[in-house]
DNA sequence: TTCCCGATTGTA
DNA sequence: ACAATCGGGAAC
């Protein structure tokens, strides 16, 4: 039976997290067309103190508790975007944080994004990533996947279980840290650490 | 209105 | 190991 995309929309983080894995990113530009493939994800949920949405809404978060496929960009460092997929029913607060891509299409306009010509350098984080997507601010939260300049697509073959590994997530405090990072075993454009 | 700090990255 | 850099949100 073919996974739908639709599907894996609705379901809740920790289960929608690894499901992303192996699909693409994929953007319209001006310079044309970048697709890369996400190779670590990582869980966010609204009874999980780690979570934007844990607060409950504010103005920033709002896209958060949107219908899965919304899509969730927040600012941070003072310099950096973040890019999330909703995931999940309306209110439920439940996002993935895309943290790594591995680079298709539109290698040459990731490169331009980035400053950089190494190519493991292009995405392999969850700053770098939107920076080589063009993603310079957050006018795309809030903004469904489909209906605006971004889209999934489906992967040609489906990961099979032993292919995902799992761990504590990245820069989350110890007391609030779960094993809700997922990334594909042994791929070379995960981030570092 | 003040103050602290973060779902990071690049450099030392 | 650490600085860069600034908006969100809690506290006052």
């Amino acid at each position: 039976m073919k996974t739908d995309l639709k599907k894996i929309l609705s379901v809740p983080s920790v289960e929608a997290a690894p499901m992303l894995l192996g699909m693409s990113l994929c953007r319209k530009t001006k310079q044309g067309v970048i697709k890369a493939r996400i190779v670590e994800t990582e869980a966010y949920h609204q009874m999980d103190p780690a979570s934007h949405s844990y607060r409950g809404m504010t103005a920033r978060t709002a896209p958060m508790f949107e219908a899965g496929g919304t899509i969730y960009v927040y600012f941070t460092y003072g310099m950096h975007y973040c890019m999330n997929i909703v995931v999940g029913e309306k209110g439920a607060g439940e996002a993935v944080l895309l943290r790594a891509l591995e680079p298709l299409e539109g290698i040459e306009i990731m490169r331009q994004n980035r400053g950089v010509e190494d190519i493991r350098n292009l995405a392999s984080g969850p700053g770098k990533l939107t920076q080589s997507f063009g993603i310079t601010d957050t006018r795309l939260s809030g903004e469904k996947l489909n209906r605006s300049s971004i889209w999934l697509e489906m992967p040609e073959k489906k990961l099979k279980e032993h292919e995902i590994a799992v761990s504590q997530r990245i820069g989350i405090k110890e007391a609030t840290n779960q094993p809700w990072r997922f990334y594909i075993k042994d791929n070379r454009f995960i981030s570092r650490k």
